[in-house]
RNA sequence: GCCCAGAUAGCUCAGUCGGUAGAGCAACGCAUUCGUAAUGCGUAGGUCGUGGGUUCGAUUCCCACUCUGGGCUCCA
């Protein structure tokens, strides 16, 4: 047989040998590219190395430190994983295993139910060791589907996906197990250990080794709450030592600025175990900060043509009926309170109340766009296992508002909206935003085509007018309306919803809410549901985190520490504290009874945007010393000069929050 | 709600193979009065999350509950 030729990405042709395979490439172009191979596309889909090349094949080779070839190595270390276990827990059933962001997991049944501890990760990982050292080959196979139950005839799970790909029900996850076509495809590693896989795998153990296992769960097989509880191993699996102890430093880095942490660290705020889960209470320096927020938010939306109004946080359960919250969200509604006139719920959410503002006497169109804005505190029962620190808790305040239109203003009214929004966003520092629309679910909606439709492409509309890049969550509507949701990323990189905006058809017809139009004749309005921080609490949570406890100086609790260097500058010291409480600071002092080092190593763990230390220089020259975080010590700045610079600094950031 | 782990001083943690506990920091007192990230000495502080069980004796072993952490499911 004569050679073959493939070409390569950079346009260059090379011959090779009849039966070379896509290693063989790499090595032919150089052994630090073999070193570094783990895969290869040929004539775009990925394969393993190993698979032979047929002439005029287009290559190129995947290596380790790409994130193609990052999820190859990741997905061979989860097979890796799932030999360990089967070899140190007899009888265990594996399910699914995929490459993760950062890593993998995968999915077991125990015999007996039994279920993995912490100390049985040490186990595993040190089995793995010995896989990984004894360099098993991944060998790939391919069969028909009937061959494929035979050969997994005990492990129902793998016999499952395979019957769910036959009777057409297949989904993503299982289309990854099996591949496409009929044929199932799958990788041995020994006699004792294969797995039904698409693959592709690198050539054998040996090419994986930068791995760490981090922690045991529960999952439900298939997501499915109502089905087997399954256990899950989570890893994170790198090409070299060096990027996994960098991953793993992140992740200490990340822990560093946990908000629950800071928020003990820096005396914001707690959860008293009395006071029950998912109830925080706010302490003095926490609030301050809630306090500027909330300032600043209703001072936007004064300006912003809203019209403030409050309502009550217990409800008759007959508005919460008549609003359907009773019958499609009463799993999230802190159970009844009997009352001698009725049934009483806490509210999940303000919307039923607002609409009976609206309806309290006869709307004009000349009146819409109504706005009502409240700061409203809803209480949900959230299921214990999903309280989180701030981010997930049970009672919580949004900066929560109804709008009332005309279905004609309705586009204008949601591009404005995406600009207050993103406006009020980026004041608090955040730039880095997901955007999702969520369309229609074609089995649970109600309302007309039509006016889903339009709904849809006005929230569509304002998100290509902003040029914003956005995702597509069809089905994820909520069943009155679509929506736009917008997540921020958390310090350990979790995506968290702050805001939302929704568009309901549903509670102006349920209130049977009314305008009275220029035409004279009456008229359903459309309802705008918006929170803007979403949450107070997360939106808090989420913005200690992004600060890292540093909060910019318009928002620290404290902007100003002044310390005498001595008792005899307490004096002095004090009308410092003095002239800069008159231009509106936040300051206090630290008398000498600790060395000023101490006391400034305390201001600086407190993260204080200014130390202003005075001695017998200042006193005599009516200066300070300013230390500022994060910056390089002045001595001998003028008390005055100081005052102003201050002054300028907190008003300009205060302006530019409002967008000036 | 489900799986796993945990709860010891204000904070971070050690400890008790069952005989009622200890450190560092913080607090308080005394001394020190100091020029840019920890001055020294001393004192006080815990019914070991709550309730039950086993035991002569439980902070330790067992059970339940509450709360917390990591996931799953669900969601702002």
């Amino acid at each position: 047989m004569s050679n073959i030729s493939v070409s390569l990405p950079d346009g260059s042709v090379r011959d090779l040998a009849p039966d070379a395979t896509a290693l063989d490439l790499a090595a032919a172009i150089g052994s630090g590219l073999k070193k570094a191979a783990v895969a290869a596309v040929v004539d775009g889909r990925e394969t393993d190395l190993t698979a032979q090349l047929h002439d005029g094949a287009v290559v190129s080779i995947i290596t380790a430190g790409t994130d193609e070839g990052r999820h190859v190595l990741r997905h061979s270390t989860a097979h890796v994983m799932a030999q360990a276990v089967t070899r140190l827990f007899p009888g265990a059933k594996f399910t699914i295993g995929p490459a993760i962001e950062n890593g993998f997991y995968y999915d077991f049944e125990l015999p007996g139910g039994a279920t993995f501890s912490d100390d049985d990760l040490g186990r595993i990982e040190a089995e793995m060791r010995e896989i990984v050292k004894a360099n098993q080959p991944f060998v790939r196979s391919e069969m028909s589907m009937a061959a494929a139950k035979e050969l997994f005839a005990d492990q129902p799970y793998k016999v499952e996906i395979i019957e769910r790909v036959e009777s057409a029900e297949a989904d993503n996850e299982d289309s990854a197990e099996v591949g496409e076509g009929g044929i199932i495809s799958a990788y041995r590693n020994t006699d004792a250990f294969i797995d039904m896989c698409v693959g592709p795998h690198v050539p054998s153990t040996g090419k994986l080794g930068f791995f760490k296992l981090q922690r045991v769960s529960g999952a439900y097989w298939r997501g499915n709450e109502k089905g087997p509880m399954l256990q899950r191993i989570y890893g994170t699996a790198w090409e070299s030592k060096q990027a996994l102890a960098d991953h793993l430093h992140q992740l200490e880095e990340a822990l560093k600025r946990d908000h629950r942490k800071l928020a003990t660290e820096l005396d914001l705020l707690s959860f008293p175990h009395e006071l029950g889960g998912g109830l925080a209470v706010w302490h003095p320096k926490g609030a301050i900060v809630r306090k500027l927020m909330e300032d600043y938010s209703r001072l936007r939306h004064e300006q912003g043509g809203y019209e403030f109004v409050y309502t009550p946080h217990l409800a008759n359960g007959k508005l919460f009926e008549t609003s359907g919250h009773l019958q499609w969200y009463a799993d999230g509604m802190y159970p009844p309170m009997e009352m001698d006139n009725g049934t009483y719920y806490m509210k999940p959410m303000n919307c039923p109340m607002h609409c009976l503002i609206f309806r309290s006497r006869q709307r004009s169109y000349r009146e819409l766009p109504l706005r009502l804005f409240e700061l409203g505190n809803v209480y949900r029962y959230e299921r214990a296992g999903t309280l989180h620190g701030l981010l997930r808790i049970r009672g919580f305040t949004q900066d929560d508002s109804h709008i009332y239109c005309t279905k004609e203003q309705m586009a204008t009214e949601v591009a404005s909206l995406l600009d207050f929004v993103l406006s009020v966003l980026r004041a608090f520092g955040f730039e880095d935003f997901t955007f999702n629309l969520s369309t229609k679910d074609p089995d649970k909606y109600i309302g007309d085509d039509e006016i889903w439709d339009e709904a849809t492409e006005a929230l569509r509309q304002a998100l290509d007018s902003h040029g914003l890049e956005y995702a597509v969550k069809e089905g994820d509507a909520a069943f009155y309306g679509p929506k736009i949701d917008i997540d921020v990323r958390d310090a350990i990189g979790r995506s968290w919803q702050l805001s939302t905006i929704q568009a309901d058809f549903q509670l102006p017809e349920r209130f049977g809410l009314e305008y009275v139009g220029a035409d004279n004749g009456r008229h359903r309005p459309i309802m705008l549901h918006r929170a803007l921080f979403g949450s107070i609490e997360r939106f808090f949570g989420v913005l200690i985190e992004h600060y890292a406890g540093a909060f910019p100086t318009w928002l620290a609790p404290v902007q100003v520490r002044v310390l005498p260097v001595a008792e005899a500058h307490e004096e002095y010291a004090a009308t410092v504290v003095e002239a800069l409480r008159a231009a509106g600071a936040r300051v206090d002092t630290s008398v000498a009874d600790d060395g000023l080092g101490k006391r400034i190593r305390n201001a600086k763990l407190e993260k204080i945007p200014y130390v202003l230390v005075v001695g017998d220089d200042d006193v005599a020259a009516g200066t300070v010393g300013v230390n500022p975080r994060g910056g390089e010590v002045e001595r001998g700045v003028d008390v005055e000069a100081f005052v102003e610079q201050f002054r300028a600094e907190v008003s300009t950031a205060e302006t530019a929050a409002l967008g000036a």
